[in-house]
DNA sequence: ATTACTAGTAAGCGAGTAT
DNA sequence: TATACTCGCTTACTAGTAA
């Protein structure tokens, strides 16, 4: 869908499209657009030939209404908006599920982790971390989730070593709760560690490279 | 502000860049859009030079972050989102006020209409119709009203003739509280014929070809 | 009036490549 | 690695005009 048709079929539906067919000529769309009556035309045959538009001739002018699939284009267009104005308290993103190195499980069994999970977090994970590799491009909103701040975990010592600080954040993963750990220090990575209160391999179903959608809230507190 | 360069900057926010700057290259930002880096990077460029985004050059990425006039593009085009998906209880119009020929003021007049309009509407009009011309694709818009339906003002007789229903809705033209009048007869008009209880020429200090602004609420309650 | 085709021009695209 | 230039090709545009 390219955006200009995108554009167009907006265009439309603040003139009230999606309600009602709207008498509209070539020439008037035009004017809208501010281009020329030849390339309004086109944008309607193409919108027409997408299946987004259903036109009807009179004997003078067309009548338009946006159909379902012209409806769902522009709702999508209106999801991206509203996850930049309207929606920071929550964050998305989509990835796969990969192999740790068995390391997760060593730190989530760790007395001192579990504690400040238990008390912050409001569960005790089960051992593990169910790691998911996100798109690369998506690291910049890691970098903005630490920036921004979430739950912190703070370093404990042990008699052997010490264990640093991490950061979490409550969120879901394909609808199981449960909250992502990123570690404070250290660089931005592209594999984000989840942890919760059940197996969610077992849970879930997962398997290594399956697709999984993960929502993350910046609310401190669990609301829900 | 062409079509592409809006959806790039779109993309941008999505990745968090009205927060912060983000790290991106202009390969990346191809795999995004679905185009080749060569376009990517075109895109930013113009983009910069639009005054859209600020870009600083690290010695291998590029950090982005969206200016304010980006922002207020984007804000833009999510108000127009709104209004298709979130506002379908107001309308808006951009007009010119023009004469009408003096009937507004006979009809207003009429006690049969009047005692409606206090009852309904919750005001006696000053006598005559502020009269303000849409542009002329608007009056799909117009036309939406009418199906939706309104205040209906009921038709009455007096010993000479016979006046009309009229559909009405509660607006606001320049702020200023009233009503329009929409014959519930009659073909669609370009003019919208607007009362209030004050004198909107003088009140608001009006005169032939001002442009004004009219909110038309669907709501048959006045809600303020 | 319209819509929309044709044809010539302008803008946009990406492979190759310089830096 | 990056970004972004050139250049040949494609797509998109509008004027003219047919239907």
């Amino acid at each position: 869908m390219k955006p200009y048709l995108i554009q167009t079929l907006k265009e439309l539906a603040l003139l009230g499209a999606m309600r009602d067919r709207i008498e509209i000529s070539s020439f008037e769309l035009a004017r809208q657009l501010g281009t020329s009556q030849q390339t309004a035309s086109r944008y309607l045959l193409d919108l027409d030939k997408n299946g987004m538009i259903n036109r009807e001739f009179g004997i003078k002018k067309q009548l338009i209404q946006i159909t379902q699939l012209g409806a769902e284009v522009l709702q999508k267009e209106h999801i991206d908006y509203q996850q930049i104005f309207e929606l920071p308290n929550r964050v998305y993103f989509q990835g796969r599920v990969v192999s740790g190195m068995g390391e997760g499980k060593y730190y989530t069994e760790q007395k001192g982790y579990v504690d400040q999970f238990k008390r912050k977090l409001g569960f005790v994970p089960y051992p593990g971390t169910l790691n998911v590799e996100i798109k690369y491009v998506e690291r910049n909103k890691l970098r903005m989730l630490k920036n921004y701040g979430g739950i912190n975990i703070d370093e404990f010592k042990t008699k052997n070593r010490t264990f640093g600080g991490v950061t979490c954040f409550h969120a879901k993963i394909d609808g199981a709760t449960g909250a992502i750990v990123l570690p404070s220090r250290s660089h931005y990575s592209n594999v984000i560690e989840f942890i919760s209160p059940i197996c969610l391999r077992k849970q879930l179903g997962l398997k290594d490279g399956d697709e999984v959608k993960i929502m993350i809230s910046l609310d401190k507190k669990l609301s829900q």
